[in-house]
DNA sequence: CGTTTGACTACGC
DNA sequence: CGCGTAGCCAAAC
């Protein structure tokens, strides 16, 4: 592995000028399984510099349905209020159809249905470390 | 090239 | 626990 980060290897083209971040952000989330959630900040972190907010407008700015985007909900177990309408309640029902359960108060129970993050040969084919890992030192 | 537009989080009270 | 606030920044136009 070179020291710098191979943005474009998310493409599979080491060439390729580096993914937009939004793309990245997509990529990461479609590997999330059926039945898990992750949150804002836990995608920022895989990704590596950008942040929870980042994550957040990229999904806004989502139209396409290739990106399981209803499993990403807030560091609170929540799912997100939004500006737009009934966002907010077709992501609840998604997740419900997928088996996710809410407690009383709406939220969902990270020890449960948490996700765990990608493994660890997606993460070293997509050379998601901007550092080495600490295991490898 | 300036402006606008948003699905967050940490923190203090 | 609820509320306000300060950082957060890429894209599309």
């Amino acid at each position: 592995m070179s020291g710098s980060r191979r943005l474009g290897a998310l493409n599979g083209v080491e060439t390729a000028p580096p993914a937009p971040v939004y793309a990245r952000i997509y990529h990461i989330i479609r590997q999330i399984p059926l039945g898990r959630v992750a949150t804002y900040g836990q995608i920022a972190s895989i990704e590596g510099h950008c942040t929870a907010r980042m994550v957040g407008y990229a999904l806004a700015a989502l139209d396409e349905d290739d990106v399981p985007w209803q499993r990403v909900i807030n560091g609170q177990g929540r799912v997100s209020e939004r500006s737009g309408d009934g966002g907010t309640s077709r992501q609840r029902l998604k997740l419900m159809e997928e088996g996710v359960r809410f407690d009383r108060k709406g939220r969902i129970d990270f020890e449960v249905f948490g996700w765990e993050g990608p493994d660890f040969v997606w993460i070293r084919d997509h050379d998601m470390f901007s550092e080495p890992p600490p295991w490898s030192r």
